[in-house]
DNA sequence: TTTAAAATTTATGTATACATTGATCTTTAA
DNA sequence: TTAAAGATCAATGTATACATAAATTTTAAA
């Protein structure tokens, strides 16, 4: 199993619909073929045809293409009807500092406000399973798997320990972005020399931002948070630098750019 | 005509459909009778109801609701169907802190990037003209009504300046959650003493950030704007303690806190 | 009288037929 | 041959019938 260039799992169901309604199956399913460039960039999606593809009546498509507009993935052309969207560099690399920015805001808010004790342990819990993952001097495949689960484990505690609805929602929705998720693009460097050096200055910055929270330093929370994220545009450049497409599901929709 | 808390003009149509279609006539309708509270607040919607209140068909009105869920007015329930949500002023206050967040990001980028001089023009032509209508020592409700008209432009040039449509993107989004526009309680104090200075202070800060942008100061743009939303929050307040429910259509929506 | 089970009702999910609008292609006239 | 106007076609927008699942009510039994 090919690891994903962010969570697919996570975005299926914002809520609504049992999981194996038509509406989620072609959903996941449009993603899937989204990401593996199984529809033409650019190009017009119209309804019948994804009706033909899947199997699946309109009303269901229609509902599956309003959420992956939403999602990103897609954009509504002027006249009605949807087209696979294609990113600049700088689009995914806002997308990142966007994300950056939001978590900030919620963990300065959480150091501010004070997070929830009860909250504030299970993140020290995630962490030091981390800690374990990352004690070996080489790490496996598998082993960056699990970090990615910890990591996006991690990332959403602290999307609630601001205690706001409001701003975990946004979050939510920033980080189903595509490729600005906090684990965007970990696997990808999986079998780089300096792949475990990343994560564990990433755990650092885990443990600090933890901190910084329980000592109710929120300035530096924000800044350490606006700094974590920047490790994805970091990955990002390499992924788009070292010339293999199509080893990650999606690259093939990010347009390199002409230079930095 | 009473004026609105935030844009319903502006918070139409994203994209996609006439402006005529059944899906925006619903939309626009079912906005209203949101927040002039003819919905039952916290009870389920059915979309059965809606047909008969609207004689529009299911389909455009099942569109129309995801849409006003999109846009934070509804919320989904678990087993299908939705609710108008209720908001606490907390939620309210955040989602005012999130935008100026959002706004401070996209000033910072601007000025770090630097901003595309036409477009810095516009700004500075736009501000002038809020100047024009400051100039008076009195203002009569249609000088506030022309404020909040300038305001939205100036706080949508502001979005376009970094250059990001996925920054753009987002703060759209988030401009249009219910009572976090830029212009959200300007109208309310139409009529209190200190109105008029509120407007100046506003306005001063808008050329302090226009004038850090143009001199590439992105951490001082992005302080300015953050500081600039909060003046919503301040007018939220004094929209809530003083008593005056139904003024203002929607605040109904909006639970008052027990205290700070 | 209370509880549990079954039936009925009422909601949303899905499929599909029909309407309408916008694009394309063809035909005709200059 | 080119341009304009019309017709045809293909797409989305809309309405509605049917399927299915959840909630409620009623009935029967303990």
């Amino acid at each position: 199993m090919t690891p994903q260039p962010y969570s697919l799992a996570a975005a299926t169901t914002d809520s609504q619909e049992p999981a194996g309604s038509q509406v989620v199956k072609a959903q996941l399913r449009l993603r899937e073929m989204i990401l593996a460039g199984e529809l033409p960039s650019g190009e017009r999606i119209t309804e019948l045809a994804i009706v033909e593809k899947l199997g699946v009546s309109r009303t269901p498509i229609r509902t599956a293409l309003m959420r992956l507009e939403q999602e990103g993935l897609l954009e509504a052309l002027a006249n009605g009807g949807y087209a696979v969207r294609i990113f600049s560099e700088r689009d995914v690399s806002d997308a990142i500092e966007l994300r950056g920015t939001l978590e900030g805001l919620s963990a300065r808010l959480a150091a501010e406000r004070g997070a929830d004790p009860r909250a504030l342990l299970d993140a020290d819990a995630c962490l030091r399973e981390i800690d374990e993952v990352l004690a070996r001097t080489a790490l496996d495949d598998e082993a960056f798997v699990r970090y990615v689960t910890l990591n996006q484990h991690f990332h959403n505690l602290l999307g609630e320990l601001a205690g706001s609805a409001v701003i975990a929602r946004e979050l939510e929705r920033v980080v189903n972005l595509p490729f600005a998720s906090p684990s965007g693009f970990v696997l990808q460097q999986a079998n780089s020399s300096h792949a475990r050096d990343m994560l564990v200055v990433a755990q650092d910055q885990h443990w600090q931002v933890l901190e910084a929270i329980r000592q109710r330093e929120g300035s530096r929370a924000e800044a350490i948070m606006r700094e974590h994220a920047r490790i994805a545009r970091r990955n990002l450049r390499d992924v788009m630098d070292g010339h293999d497409p199509g080893s990650l599901p999606g690259v093939r929709l990010i347009r390199k750019n002409e230079q930095s």
